[in-house]
DNA sequence: TACCGATGTATCCATGTCGAAACAGCGACG
DNA sequence: CGTCGCTGTTTCGACATGGATACATCGGTA
């Protein structure tokens, strides 16, 4: 069982997806709607249906030119390239957030200020951001959370050169030992027990491992920034 | 305009929905399926149907009784609960990550070793983690492309008390200006000029805002891990 | 001016989805 | 042993989606 994400813009109830974003590759390729949808296997009718139904929410998208020798064409507009390029980042970036490991600790939040929460955990305690569950409400003082840590919000330090405490920004630390090393062709993943359920993985490159000596068994700090997390609602 | 997410799990072909999501809660909640589909308006077969077809896929997830003096009923397994917040920590977390500043910042690759490159850029080389684009290759040596870093990502540190270059992690160091101070309720969203055509943004606490004395004008150090960043084919 | 291949526009139909409705089966309880 | 309210299963039809097809229109070029 693996995570997916579905990407995609929203102006005016009208979605931009990824459908879309491959028609408008195509019709760039093409030159045209019709060579289009035929390298799609979809209707030429449908297409420009949704060229239409797109353009009213993001604006003019392609320049359709009728007649000529050719019989017309068609390109894109500048409005379609950006569209392209911020979803394809959007994509790039959501996908890499959701194949990411994460790391769940379950904890209590015993305070809060606003969007930041104080979680208690098997670790010690967390600094985390509290959100809303689909469906329900961000977590009170006192209520049961789960904290989620994406691995690459992660930063390993030797305990020797671990951080001042109140030193940058607003971090949580955790003295742990590696348990694991899963390396990459370039990056690695390490994960760390910090007496979680979980372990916490962080990624690091093959550089920052060898500089900081890791293999399983030794000690390190992990610190991630309190507005990398997510503590959510437990059941 | 604005960014959406559509998260689910997926197994064996199938996937499991926000719908499904709130299908199970409700039968949860309802202690039935007749009473859930009736809660949500949706009809009792395709409740039952879309059951089916998601437990050939993830196992047992409704215990569904019938006879008795109340008729029957049906509760979630222990599978179905840790779907719903396995689904949720996900949800919240991509949607966390679609809706956080992004800064863009346009390069060309210079080097390239495996997932990760050095990408010149106006603001000086960069460490980013070079990702293909949907539908598209990983970027080459000399290939343009585009870093994203998102602003949960950045850390901000006083000039005089910057970190080591080689310190820790690989991280991404650039000095700045302050040119914006957006206070939330407890987050602060800091946009810093470091002279690439996106300001880079980075979020902080109000605490780590007052100890960095940060205000419009403001000289920092922003900093980043290159496993946190997203570098993809420009055009 | 005829040709060509594209853009416009309409209608028809196959398909899949999903609610509505009806009915059988089940089983603890009164 | 009958009642009750659920589960299980089937059939029907409304509806949306999207392909297939046909035909008019446009406008450079030969």
């Amino acid at each position: 069982m693996d995570a997916s994400v579905d990407a995609q813009l929203q102006s005016d109830g009208v979605a931009f997806t990824a459908a879309d974003a491959e028609l408008l590759r195509a019709i760039r390729d093409a030159g045209s709607v019709a060579g289009a949808s035929e390298a799609l296997g979809r209707s030429r009718a449908r297409a420009l249906d949704r060229i239409e139904t797109l353009e009213e929410a993001y604006g003019p998208l392609v320049e359709r030119r009728r007649g000529g020798a050719t019989g017309g064409g068609s390109d894109l507009t500048e409005t379609a390239a950006s569209l392209l390029s911020r979803l394809a980042r959007l994509q790039a970036t959501l996908a890499g957030t959701a194949s990411v490991e994460e790391c769940v600790i379950p904890g209590r939040v015993t305070e809060r200020d606003g969007e930041l929460g104080v979680v208690a955990t098997d670790a010690g305690d967390l600094r985390a951001r509290l959100v809303a569950r689909d469906g329900g409400d961000v977590p009170e003082v006192d209520s049961p959370v789960q904290v989620s840590v994406r691995s690459d919000a992660v930063t390993l330090h030797a305990p020797t050169d671990a951080p001042a405490a109140g030193g940058t920004s607003a971090r949580n630390r955790f003295e742990g030992t590696v348990v694991g090393v899963d390396a990459g062709e370039t990056i690695v993943c390490a994960t760390i027990d910090i007496r979680t359920p979980d372990s916490l993985s962080a990624l690091l490159t093959h550089e920052s491992l060898d500089r900081l000596d890791l293999r399983p068994g030794s000690r390190v700090v992990a610190s991630f920034k309190a507005t990398a997390t997510r503590a959510i609602a437990a059941d």
